[in-house]
DNA sequence: AAAAACGATGAAAGCGCTTACATCCGACCG
DNA sequence: CGGTCGGATGTAAGCGCTTTCATCGTTTTT
């Protein structure tokens, strides 16, 4: 394992090929430059000296770094894994590299590690929402990075979004709940700070009850931390300690609350959806497996990650690019949801 | 958003705060050597100027480019995402940048990954398991990359491992069933092809069992895709489906699996775990709410992150460091496992 | 056959930092 | 007091690439 210590340049493979260091540089940049004769000995003398260039004299020399940052809140949703993966494979095949941070939804932190990420050269920034402190987006326009925003199909319409509707999608879910003659609901939703997703996602379910004369009593809404199967238990017993009747039907702002709901009610011997229905946001692997199976929304990850890519790609090449439409998010309904109840509507309780 | 087209460089900054260049750059990198009043100079430069240093330039000039690698199979599983997460937010207190690249398990894309990162000058490359090929670490010993491998404990000692012993975990959880009185297992596997960590979790199983004179019978062994809750559920199919008699026992290698074991185990009116045992490993969020709770691994993803990016700060700032030992991955008995039931046992039924 | 155009190549000037090395100045010593 | 030391700063030479521009031999045009 004693190698030279000194590692192999651009200059050695030049001598080596016999021809200029300009040479090499095309040979790799734009091999068409280079007669047929020259490329072959360039690399030729590539493979013998195992050359690897210099990403960091590369990009300086040419201001592009080929690197691309993503910021997102947490890695412990599966969901962004799963975008951020389709994301770096696509990425990779254009030979972008990705550079990742979690902000853990801290403003101050976002903007540090954004800067970070400006002093590293990125050459485009991802970003999760479109709800950010000014002063990152300040940086990016300092700094020229263009950015694109995801998870969210954008209400203003001042960045490049690429996503879903989250309000829609929760209108599209509440509309089943009510077509199913549920008037009494109730909601376990995230902790909402500086989360727009979740914002409109909770919007579209108040303005969509709202228009058929239905709020959410404050006793029926609980917030919990999003990340456990636990909190959307707690949130449950929560919502039924605190009144004697209790709602027909349950929103929850995603599946990993909505599945500690299902398992606390059948743990309170409430029948889903017979005396409880239950309706999530996510289609987790897990939901379609659940008892009963989650009615949900289908949130597009993957296909989020693979578009982002193509975007980014595609605007780096040509300085500009078109963000396709909003993206598919489906109501999948399973048997978590079903018909209203009448014997368990409002008014009158029961033991339970 | 008219702003400067040229970038501002640490000249400009030299030329306001009145000092030369070596000056600015001192403060930065080593503020002592820097009169006070200069220092402040030159902050408030920096700060009038908004000046963002060039990462590049910083990592040419410097051959330092205060970077981390990591390559992992997928971001799929979540277990890879807290470890990720966890890495970052350390690594990011130390001013140390992630790269992040997923090769799905592929020996060919993981060499040209890693390939990228030497590229752009990685510090360090954090590896999962320690089964890569050896292409990958000729490659990293050229370019002299100090490496880390987690996930695992580590078998040869030829790289620093950080992480947990595999194949001991498995042996305590083998052991854990045969205390109960099982003699009859069944096994829901990955595919372990290069997946060292695996093929650990699943020696352990077997070398347990065989010092009891058990082996599991083909029949009894299902290999499946392990990231899906419907891999779990078709293997416990064609597990049952394949002889007449059926385990008492069923180990799973991840919970993902296990989950699914369960929930068709239910599905199919086996009891669990009257008529059969299951158990899982990687002690999911869920894990704990399946009906009935799994028994399981419990992987500490979180903290072999951490302990990786103490390892790697500690390393590039000394030039060596000393891993900590083998992490804990206990045992978690829930409810998935219990005696063996006599009536079900294979051959013929006796009392204990 | 001379002019123009072209394709292939090399020379060399940066890209924006870091870091010897040199310099300067005041403090401290015998 | 001359000499020495050490702290603070500046000068300038790179770091390993890319890229402009110039050059040169060859082909095409008229």
């Amino acid at each position: 394992m004693t190698r030279p210590h000194k590692p192999v340049r651009l200059a050695d493979v030049a001598r080596r090929a016999r021809v200029s260091s300009a040479t090499v540089s095309r040979v790799l940049n734009d091999p068409l430059l280079v007669s047929e004769q020259a490329r072959s000995r360039v690399f030729r003398a590539i493979e013998e000296l195992k050359w690897i260039p210099n990403g960091a004299a590369k990009a300086l020399a040419s201001a592009r770094s080929r690197t691309v940052g993503i910021l997102i809140p947490t890695l412990g949703h599966q969901n962004f894994g799963v975008l951020i993966d389709a994301l770096q494979r696509e990425l990779s095949r254009a030979h972008l590299t990705l550079l990742l941070a979690c902000d853990e939804a801290s403003p101050e932190r976002r903007v540090q590690q954004a800067r970070k990420m400006v002093e590293r050269g990125i050459e485009c920034l991802v970003l999760i929402g479109e709800s950010h402190p000014p002063a990152l987006f300040d940086l990016l326009d300092a700094y020229r990075v263009p950015r694109v925003i995801t998870y969210t199909s954008g209400r203003d319409r001042r960045h490049p979004c690429i996503g879903f509707d989250n309000h829609a999608a929760s209108v599209q879910l509440t509309r089943h709940l009510l077509s199913l003659g549920h008037r009494s609901f109730g909601m376990i939703a995230h902790l909402v700070e500086g989360n727009d997703r979740i914002q409109q996602r909770i919007a579209g379910v108040q303005e969509t009850l709202r228009k058929e004369g239905i709020t959410i009593p404050p006793a029926h809404y609980a917030q919990v931390d999003s990340r456990y199967v636990t909190s959307g238990r707690d949130g449950l017993r929560r919502i039924l300690a605190a009144r004697k009747d209790r709602p027909s039907a349950l929103i929850c702002t995603n599946d990993y609350i909505a599945t500690g709901a299902i398992i606390e009610a059948r743990h309170l011997g409430i029948a889903v959806p017979q005396d409880l229905s239950i309706a999530g946001f996510d289609d987790t692997d897990m939901s379609a497996h659940l008892n009963p199976p989650l009615t949900t929304i289908r949130v597009p990850s993957r296909e989020m990650g693979e578009a982002v890519a193509r975007y980014i790609i595609d605007y780096l090449a040509n300085g500009k690019a078109e963000t396709p439409g909003p993206m598919e998010a489906p109501l999948i309904v399973r048997e978590s949801t079903a018909a209203a109840n009448k014997t368990t509507s409002p008014r009158r309780s029961r033991g339970r």
